[in-house]
RNA sequence: GGAGAGGUGGUAGAGUGGUCGAUUACAGCAGUCUUGAAAACUGCCGUACGGAAACGUACCGGGGGUUCGAAUCCCUCCCUCUCCGCCA
């Protein structure tokens, strides 16, 4: 969330910069500053009156100490109306403070200057196109018709099992998927990043310092009996890590990769975008988690798309990098960029990884923060991006790479499949 | 699931009603000494909020209570550890 000091100090600019996410936050903002004021003389008020009941109660300790009791009594009796006034300013205080945070908790994070104004996916910018696209015959199948052609991927049996999206991989289709999880893995680790093996399963706690609750709390699985959520996504967990923390300026940047399963109700999303391997409540990913300071963090956001872009160009995909437009991009981030493949069976762009930073806005949610070269405590930035989600990269290799003589892998792909066909 | 122990500053570990925001040790930082390092010695060494600052206030797992005064007493919740049981 921002921090009230960000508001205060520029607080047109913020409305300004917040209508560019097409959110209208004069009110959330005006509230913010009045109750934080509210909230200072309060506490002005509060501090002198304990501080001089304080004075008091040290003076009776001392008295008692003496012998003179007469005059702790006296005193004593002074002190006995201040209570009650304090126990209201208490609560006037704590009012204040939480409505403060309520309304935070509702105020979506500033975009950077160089986010393009936007209202919707339509007007993203396609920063990059690379890769190339083959030419496939009227024949060609989706991605779902050749995982039952190879007997690759059973959807149907994940249906009787669990439910819808949660496929079953079986044979060259799950072989596919750990040859995935491990070659990512592996370029993340040659890339300077530190695998971390994380729970699947989080605290509510977690779940509010990376922001997940209490916005999303419906997209989340939510095992009510001990109060825990499965990931969404391994950013939850591992930038949790951090949470409550404050680092050393020379142990920044952190670089971590974790792989893990996400989960994700998905709830309302059903359509024909959602066929095959398009939408899933169960998939397979590797994320990338950076906490950096916030004079390196775009050096951060730079080395992290030269990182997903290699990963598709080593797998031989057709993509684009589209730079989220203001409307288009989460409450939490900055400044966001998609990366999509093109799925040439379906036609269509999918996508594949979302590389964001966040600047200080999960930071300050989390407490995570670093001592400066002055000594002076400040926050992070953190950023995260895929690297890379499973199904949808499936669901190209797939169609994209189909021959009438079986699926072929790409090279890079060949040590960790060591097949280079599937027939 | 049953029984017990415990949650104090980066760590270890004192502290059971009155200069305790907290003894002490270690780690860390700065300095003296040294050619340099180590050792030894000296000083510093939690966070948040308010304040221009001096300084004030709050925080000893969370919340509530008793009291003029609580890390210390009471209630309640949470968490961790140990043993037994069950189990990968």
């Amino acid at each position: 969330m921002l921090t009230i000091k960000q508001i205060t100090e520029d607080k047109e600019g913020i409305i300004r910069k917040l209508s560019r996410k097409l959110f209208d936050g004069r009110e959330a903002i005006e509230s913010v500053i009045s109750l934080n004021d509210k909230r200072k003389t309060t506490q002005t008020k509060l501090d002198n009156n304990l501080a001089e009941l304080n004075k008091i109660s040290k003076s009776i300790g001392l008295l008692m100490k003496e012998g003179k009791k007469e005059e702790a009594e006296a005193a004593r009796l002074k002190v006995s109306g201040m209570k009650e006034e304090n126990k209201s300013l208490e609560l006037t205080m704590k009012e204040a403070e939480e409505q403060i945070q309520a309304i935070l908790y509702t105020i979506p994070n500033i975009p950077n200057d160089d986010v393009p104004d936007g209202k919707s996916a339509e007007d993203n910018i396609v920063e990059k196109t690379g890769g190339i696209k083959v030419e496939l015959g009227d024949d060609a199948l989706p991605h779902w018709e050749l995982a039952k052609k190879y007997d690759l991927i059973d959807f149907d049996l994940g249906v009787k099992i669990t439910g819808a999206g949660f496929p079953v991989y079986k044979g060259k289709g799950a072989r596919l998927q750990r040859a995935l999880i491990d070659f990512f893995l592996d370029e993340a680790t040659k890339a300077g990043y530190t695998e971390i093996m994380p729970p699947t399963v989080v605290n509510a706690a977690s779940g509010f310092g990376t922001g997940q609750l209490p916005d999303k709390e419906g997209q989340m699985y939510h095992c009510e009996v001990d109060d825990l959520y499965l990931i969404p996504t391994a950013e939850v967990p591992v930038t949790n890590i951090y949470r409550d923390v404050i680092l050393d300026k020379k142990d920044l940047p952190i670089k971590n990769c974790a792989y893990t399963e996400c989960f994700r109700r998905e709830a309302g999303s059903y359509g024909k975008d959602v066929r095959g391997l398009n939408r899933l409540h169960e998939f397979s990913k590797v994320e990338l988690v950076r906490i950096d300071t916030p004079d390196h963090s775009y050096e951060s956001l730079k080395e992290m798309l030269d990182h997903v872009e290699g990963l598709v160009q080593k797998l031989e995909l057709p993509y684009r990098i589209l730079r989220l437009c203001g409307g288009d991009m989460s409450f939490t981030s900055s400044i966001c960029f998609d990366f999509e493949v093109y799925s040439e069976a379906q036609k269509r762009w999918l996508e594949v990884s979302s590389v964001s930073n966040f600047e200080s806005y999960q930071a300050n949610r989390l407490h995570c923060r670093f001592r400066d070269e002055n000594k002076k405590i400040q926050l992070c930035h953190t950023l995260n991006g895929s690297a890379l989600a499973l199904p949808r990269i499936v669901a190209a290799l797939l169609e994209n790479n189909q021959t009438p003589d079986g699926i072929r892998i790409p090279v890079a792909l060949q040590p960790y499949t060591r097949f280079d066909m599937i027939k």
